[in-house]
DNA sequence: CGGACATCCGTACGGTCGTACGGATGTATG
DNA sequence: CATACATCCGTACGACCGTACGGATGTCCG
């Protein structure tokens, strides 16, 4: 009985691919990471601050046509994360993006994506 | 009575946020991509992937330590989105990252995030 | 042709996430 | 000091997602 596929159907590159994957650990950092991402409310919001310096919570939701529970909601994990920075005048509180963090790459990555999110829903339509 | 803060607290920052934000389509689009990514074993896959070519579901499920079940339905969500390509051999199914696809501008947001992502946790750890 | 095997698929369950509602906090106005 | 207001917080509900299990499909071997 030869058999033509034992456990590892290619030892090396399973070896390989173990060796330097990712790990268990970096990999769900990095979900988390791009979870918070992974929502439309957030992401909205996270564009309209890069585009406009700051913003309060109600002007937020009248902007995005969004309740003011769901940018306060959306604003509590970003600003838990440490992607946005508040500022508080009187009673009303400018939320902005945060300057220790991600602006550069996180506002390529959203430039990018957004454009290819489009090509990949085209494509979709296509087949 | 003067009031100190109307609907909108800054007219002018709503309308441009209005005017150039992201719309709740696109912001749609973009968040059901991202979510692609937002899945440790699907991050870890991406990445072997790109590391040695291709690999079979059950070598995936060995190299990176997970059941067979898990790798065969994140390659399920991969092939649907378009990401994976398949090659059939006899009885196994080989993938590898889809040609047409993200392949470029994942990688750099993969590598990239996975370090941001760490520095992002030591912050955490001072704090 | 029959058994073994790699992979896929349908279903059901548990956990997690976003939203909506009510109330609490703190601040400015008169 | 009392009222109005912007925002936050705790809770509860509904929806979605990933996993696990059983079975189905198609392929190779003898």
């Amino acid at each position: 009985m030869v058999l033509q596929h034992a456990h590892p159907v290619d030892p090396d590159r399973v070896a390989r691919a173990q060796e330097r994957g990712i790990s268990a650990d970096d990999a769900t950092r990095l979900s988390s990471l791009l979870s918070l991402l992974s929502d439309p409310v957030r992401t909205r919001i996270l564009y309209a601050l890069d585009l406009v310096e700051e913003l309060c919570v109600g002007d937020l939701a009248l902007a995005l046509d969004i309740s003011e529970d769901s940018a306060s909601y959306a604003l509590r994990l970003l600003r838990t994360a440490g992607f946005v920075q508040t500022r508080r005048q009187g009673r009303v509180v400018f939320y902005r993006l945060a300057d220790r963090f991600p602006e550069p790459l996180l506002e390529h990555c959203l430039r990018e994506l957004i454009s290819l999110s489009r090509v990949a829903s085209e494509e979709e339509d296509q087949s």
